[in-house]
DNA sequence: CGACCGCCCTAGATCGATCCAATCACGGTG
DNA sequence: CACCGTGATTGGATCGATCTAGGGCGGTCG
């Protein structure tokens, strides 16, 4: 079926010239024009110049459904994102989709946002496996004691996990994750540096195991140092109030010089206590905070702060995708990197 | 061509069960099983409830490639993600995917994200367009004089733009946007009914249209409430320190009290220089921001700010979009939505 | 000199759902 | 009783790319 439409060379036709359109133009076969495409090795150099040609002038780019029905694929990645919560947390989160579309971009895959609330962890996941609609799955909300996981292995489907599965010994599937405890050591470590040998920990509950996981490096590095923990430590609330507090309490019964905490929220509170006891951030007390959020970066003095490496958090796992994908054997089922340390004037 | 494998209730097969497989079982043809999931109306009841059944039994969904393929479409719509930028500007930018992601779903769509650079503001869109991988594209950075707006419209690609055609006035797509003059006008109008009469604007330069029409909503109420405004502006880059400097200046030379700024960016600067003089932000001096960002609710005091209704830009996107791909006639070329004002302690 | 091998390329089948035209069943009508 | 019309259902063709065989062709080797 040939196509004789005129086709300008600027503007888009109505419909896009196929495979069947270069093939007949560049006087070769179908199968030829999708070497070119796909396999140009295969093809004698000056074949490939032509066909090559061909497709430069018309235009043509693959037809996505047709690849992805015939091969199977979609080249297509999918993240549920969250419904929007006013509040801290998701700023990493947002950094991190940033990160992921590019590094996705890099090997040829797409992100494809999908809903979900928290009620139906599964919902979103269930229909985009089923209609072949995505590749893979990277799954974000491991802190929930992630049943997407469970249920994804269980589906057989390829994901990687950000998040390491705490409380799930048995759990096999592939996780790239940041090592809060190394973070948190070296924001105390970093204090111990200046001086500080009174530095009191403001953490999330007990139930938290990331919580629990940050609050270890600071006990770690407090007694590798020498230095006592007892009656510095305080488990809240990660709102801005509930850092307020403790802080207060924390000053008036210990008298730290210094702050670490589990998160900027907590330490956007701490600076709010120094700020109405007209103590100066940085100079009379240090704080630090964790998530190198927007929040604290600017007002009323640069927070220093644990940051995540969420760009390499990204090409990990896009790296780890593409093995699963191209079924090679899985290297390593885990992979934790190092957090850096962003220092500004309120240590 | 039969399939015997065995499937087990629970776990899913490796390859999912195709229309072929259900209309096998249900004892119907191929076209019913299709008419069953597209156009119920056709099917007698009970041949519908047949096949339903045995829908549900095999957990069959449509392969979405091929009904891509075969239909032309992919219920995907394309928005690029610009690569992380440090700053409040992109905070909006995630709330408002967040809020398109959900009105997509609603009807039927996912959302795709693709990166792409400054310099080349069409390579993303081209490659997409031509694969026909996504139906629509959604275009937010109309700010920059939005080439790819153009572009675009000359693919007659469909798309809907967040931000007007500023400058073009031969622009004839389809726009959503936020009525930031009337934003300023009612945070403007509330301070007057707070009791202030010098009030101060702190805006972007003159070349940024976003910026003038935010300025001319000042404008207008404060003349339209008899009051003055020379010696009351001030415009500058939209970074904390900028706005700082500008409030200081205003403050010495005009005596406000109150300021307007044309971002929390700016407004926060405000604050700081408050804060270094002592001056408590919402009794000595009122201070309104633009964009509620999370930046601004915490600390020191939550700020005053203009809330655009990024939820109802997104619902209107979506339903413009649906007009476009359904061929229906275009009613409204544009569609002009009111903020709101989220009042806190600074003001 | 004919069998054989690699290289390059081609033709037909295929992925799974939907479009299209045709068929079938069945009650009503002349 | 033949005919018609409508509603329900069906089989074949189709979307566009890739997979799988297999076919020319020139060169090499026994």
């Amino acid at each position: 079926m040939a196509r004789s439409e005129h086709r300008s060379g600027s503007t888009l036709p109505v419909t896009p010239p196929t495979l069947a359109d270069v093939a007949e133009r560049a006087g070769v076969s179908r199968q030829t024009v999708s070497n070119a495409v796909n396999n140009p090795d295969l093809l004698r150099p000056d074949t490939l110049e032509r066909v090559r040609q061909t497709i430069a002038e018309l235009g043509y780019s693959p037809n996505r459904a047709a690849r992805n029905l015939r091969t199977r694929t979609s080249s297509l990645i999918g993240l549920r994102f969250a419904p929007a919560q006013e509040g801290t947390a998701n700023a990493a989160m947002d950094r991190f989709v940033h990160s992921l579309v590019e590094a996705s971009e890099e090997v040829g895959y797409h992100v494809l946002l999908f809903p979900g609330d928290d009620d139906d962890p599964i919902g979103g996941y269930e229909n985009l496996l089923r209609s072949t609609a995505v590749d893979a799955f990277v799954v974000t909300d491991t802190y929930l004691g992630n049943p997407q996981a469970a249920w994804l292995s269980q589906q057989r489907a390829p994901f990687v996990a950000f998040g390491r599965p705490w409380d799930d010994e048995g759990a096999r599937h592939v996780w790239v994750d940041v090592d809060g405890a190394a973070g948190i050591a070296l924001a105390t470590q970093h204090l111990i540096d200046r001086g500080h040998t009174r530095i009191a920990w403001i953490g999330w509950r007990k139930d938290s195991p990331i919580g629990e996981d940050r609050r270890s490096g600071w006990v770690r590095t407090m007694h590798a140092n020498g230095l006592p923990t007892t009656g510095l430590a305080s488990r809240v609330e990660d709102v801005v109030h509930s850092g307020a507090e403790a802080a207060a309490v924390l000053l008036d019964e210990s008298a730290p010089t210094a702050f670490v905490c589990a998160s900027d929220t907590l330490a956007m509170g701490v600076l709010h206590t120094l700020w109405i006891r007209q103590l100066a951030p940085g100079k009379d007390i240090a704080v630090v905070g964790f998530d190198d959020s927007q929040v604290a970066q600017v007002f009323p003095v640069g927070l220093t702060s644990v940051r995540q490496p969420l760009e390499d958090v990204a090409v990990e796992i896009v790296r780890a995708l593409r093995a699963l994908l191209s079924h090679q054997p899985v290297e390593t089922r885990g992979v934790l990197l190092e957090p850096t340390l962003a220092i500004r004037e309120s240590s």
